[in-house]
DNA sequence: ATGAAAGCGCTAACAT
DNA sequence: ATGTTAGCGCTTTCAT
């Protein structure tokens, strides 16, 4: 059907190891042959299978991309700029959203290394780290992007979530607020940032309350299900501000605020993370800690195609700056 | 490196053709005989390589899905219930970006064609249609997702837009609006809602100004940079209502006016097309058609595998009910 | 009912 | 400098 190797070499009257070689630029040859087969393979728009040459051990030219949730902003932002670094590297990606199930993040670890992707990119959220290690064992290029857990020697690429926890709560602190919930989605970045909320608080010499501190998933849903709970503790033990780890939670939080007739941020200052779309589309604005997730999706290609090159380096770490972008759910506390 | 075919005849004392026809369920032997290799697959976690399977002609179970933006709401989300089916059909999916630009559209059917994908869905927008053409006469399985055009013999699977167009516009009409500006995306499907947007006027038997009529590609900039050439027309001929032809656009359009101390929707009436987050996040609520986008995603998989399976059945079509979902931005014309 | 062998398109070691 | 050939892991036809 679609033109193989040996319709090249017989075309140019050589043989498929010299077409082999032209294409892979390899071996010694005359200029003058390569020129002429190169003609050809022009000419006969031939490319080679990627299959056959799968087969034969060399690269799929493949990225498997696994996120919890392609439709939250977040990771679709992510995955629009490693898609596309990954497409200037010749690559494509397979995604595969695990919807924070431990069977699917088996399932598709288990699918991509059949499919033969060159490495994955794991990002966020991952309920059963071990598979990481044995990815790690079997030599299999791996990067980490938002999971900046030091108990794995991997590449990683991320931001500094403590630095992150601290800049949002420090802010609040600095408005006056003295009684501050964070709510932590289930995510080794939140840790993190929990730390650099309790960071914040002992710098202020503020001690904080333990059952200040609030898990969750990352939906809209489970923020407002979270406030409700937050606003069920009555006036006194309700907290002035609230910082959500990432602005699905902050949303949900501002949106069962708006259904109880509190005002977000006259009556309780809001933080979100991540500064998606949504920060920036939702009324009042929110206030936001920002990732460049451009450059880290980039830049997570980078490092995964540096390790599928070379069998060393796989152990680079990337962290980088979050900036508070304050816009209109935070103000001083009355 | 991996267990191959061989081990598992080696295993179960038979030769690679029996190993062969139990995984594919074909061939007749001995029920023990099958029951034995199973066992020895089962035992040790064999699978088929796909690569090898590929190469002799069978499927890929790859799924190539070509989007204009995916970190587009609708897109990501459209993306997601792909995804979530495909898998289900243990298949996996390809994304691609196009950013709307004719030569990544070329470059990346022509990437998802070398990769073998089984077959394509293409959502939205496509500046070059006569790549259609050229996948439907090499029998290259393909479904159009949100591309409705009569033109082209394939399976297709959208909402109604004129309907949908229709039902935005009337409602602005019934509120009283009489001038009423569309802003309509570069895509196929925008054609459609202007037509159901001019059935609405001509229903209602107002004459529609067709400077009311505004094109650009769907970004917030752009409903931004839009409303500001719409403002600019001066109080008496500024438009009472805009109906935007996705959220995004209509998101744009509503910042823009919060910038010039024009209200929403007191002074201006806004709806949005494709009802995605953004629409339910934003405040004032976005009034918005909806899509079943998750629907919608769902039968373009199954449209698309039964193609695959059948090589007729070719050129099924859906065509989904668009539904108004009214939230804050629109009310009665003063 | 089961096996042997050719072939899918390519790479790489070995010949020439 | 270029060609021959043995795999890579699988499917499928043809023998047995």
């Amino acid at each position: 059907m679609s033109v193989t190797i040996y319709d090249v070499a017989k075309a140019a009257g050589v043989s498929i190891a010299t077409v082999s070689q032209v294409v892979n630029n390899t071996g010694n040859m005359r200029d003058s042959t390569r020129q002429r087969v190169l003609k050809v393979i022009e000419e006969l728009e031939y490319h080679p299978n990627v299959m056959a040459t799968a087969l034969t051990g060399k690269e799929t030219k493949t990225i498997g991309l696994i996120v919890p949730d392609i439709s939250n902003p977040f990771f679709s932002n992510m995955a629009k700029s490693i898609e596309d670094y990954a497409h200037e590297k010749e690559m494509s990606v397979i995604i595969c959203s695990t919807k924070y199930d431990r069977d699917k993040e088996h399932k598709y670890i288990k699918l991509l290394k059949q499919k033969r992707v060159d490495g994955f990119i794991i990002a966020s959220t991952f309920k059963d780290q071990s598979l990481f290690e044995k990815l790690i064992k079997k030599k299999k290029p791996l990067v980490l992007l938002s999971i900046d857990d030091p108990s794995i020697e991997v590449s990683k690429v991320s931001i500094d979530d403590f630095q992150g926890g601290f800049l949002a709560t420090n802010h609040l602190i600095e408005k006056g607020h003295r009684n501050i919930a964070i709510v932590a989605e289930e995510a080794y970045s939140s840790r993190k940032r929990i730390y650099g909320y309790r960071e914040a608080h002992e710098q202020a010499n503020i001690t904080l309350k333990e059952k200040n501190i609030l898990h969750t998933t990352a939906t809209i849903e489970n923020g407002k299900r979270i406030f409700r709970k937050l606003i069920g503790r009555g006036e006194a033990e309700r907290p002035t501000a609230i910082f959500a780890s990432n602005d699905l939670l902050a949303i949900g939080i501002i949106h069962e605020a708006t259904q109880h007739q509190i005002h977000i941020p006259e009556d309780i200052s809001v933080v979100g993370f991540d500064n998606t779309i949504l920060a920036s589309t939702s009324v009042p604005g929110l206030t936001s800690v920002a990732q460049p997730m451009e450059d880290m999706g980039r830049k997570s290609v980078e490092v995964l195609i540096n390790q599928i090159e070379n069998d060393d380096a796989s152990n680079e770490r990337f962290l980088y700056n979050p900036e508070l972008i304050i816009r209109e759910t935070t103000m001083e506390k009355k």
